[in-house]
DNA sequence: AGACAATTTGAACGTTGTTCGTTTTTGTGG
DNA sequence: CCACAAAAACGAACAACGTTCAAATTGTCT
């Protein structure tokens, strides 16, 4: 049959695409993007050179794969951060899962935003999606804080927040030893959320 | 005299230096940071391929030196909104400023923040206070608005506050047509801003 | 003009990502 | 079990990149 031969053939094809992910994460992981080659990723997935364009596009692909597993990881820190945290902590507890998730997966958190589709094309559907699932989880919280605004501006609100303390978070990672104290980071987030939270509680007594 | 020589290398070869510096600020500007290419920047400059090598160490110095141009331009961008704005609108101004300049001059502006320094060395430091130089243009409108905390908190403060803003302006533009409206990054911002002043006005009202 | 040093040059080198003709492996039918 | 077609894997070869350096060129002083 020719089907059992197309099916081992994309069994065998799947196995050699696993082995390359995982061997790109672990790069990626240790040396960041800008560590991952092409030689070196077939030397350690042991394959020939071309076999890792039978199993990707190219590396812009494999790099998309390796930061949706990226995304996937942090997406499951905040989640647990949002599981134990009490709800009027939720926007703090959050802001600090992603600055825990940067500094201890730094190179790979990295990647997430040095990353540039050769050509400019723009990003596929399936890694949109994965990136705005991020904002997503910061809904629940702000709906409870704010519970009079339609969703979608609540969403807007949650691009804004997230985007605000990622701001904070990459600028503030960027110079390690130079300006920014470790441990001045983690204030210095508190401080922006709580005065975020601040400004956000003000807004929802004006309007009841 | 080897005075006169070396007198007369100096400065044709700041010229070259300059002339290479002109054409690869039009290059980032118009083409980004991964449209610098050497012998691009060779044939518009008229120049050998080597002859960079002479005005400069390498690509990545030159490339600072680009950025610091796009800096400079920046912080005159900054001034001249501060200089317009009323006091209590200075935080909002400075931030539209900051938005308006990423729009006007978006490669350039893009460059500042995706380009690495080959083997991960930490920038030079005149680049480096070029760099802190910016956040400081918040700090007169933040000692207005809170003239009992300390300076150096106030530093730390504007530093953060400019981060947040860095944050909302870089990951709104990401994705340009895609989630976020160009009209609706604006609303964003203000809404932004709005909520940290009003904290820190109440923040403010507590230690007078 | 001649000699000597400074300067400029571009061919060549080492690394990239990617392609493609060839070889090897694989699955099936006789 | 063997032959044969299809699929897959291979890695040499290519193009494009930043960078170097021996050789050619230029400029200056005597």
């Amino acid at each position: 049959m020719s089907e059992t031969r197309t099916e081992a053939g994309a069994q065998r094809r799947l196995k050699l695409r696993e082995r390359l992910l995982e061997v790109a994460r672990q790069s990626v992981a240790e040396r960041g993007l800008a560590g991952l080659k092409a030689r070196d990723l077939a030397s350690e997935a042991g394959c020939a050179l071309g076999a890792i364009y039978t199993a990707f596009d190219d590396l812009d692909e494999l790099t998309l794969r390796v930061n949706l597993s990226t995304l996937e990881r942090l997406g499951y820190s905040l989640d647990m951060a949002l599981s134990q945290a009490h709800p009027s902590d939720a926007l703090l507890a959050l802001t600090r899962a992603y600055l825990d998730f940067a500094r201890r997966e730094e190179p790979s958190w990295r990647a997430l935003f040095e990353h540039r589709l050769s050509g400019g094309a723009r990003v596929p559907d399936w890694y949109a999606d994965a990136r705005n699932q991020l904002f997503g989880r910061l809904e629940a919280p702000l709906a409870q804080l704010l519970p009079h605004r339609d969703p979608s501006s609540r969403a807007r609100l949650a691009r804004t927040l997230f985007s605000a303390v990622h701001g904070v978070v990459a600028l503030g990672l960027e110079e390690k030893l130079e300006a920014t104290p470790p441990e001045a980071l983690d204030a210095q987030l508190e401080t922006l959320v709580r005065l975020i939270a601040e400004g956000l509680a003000q807004e929802a007594a004006h309007e009841p």
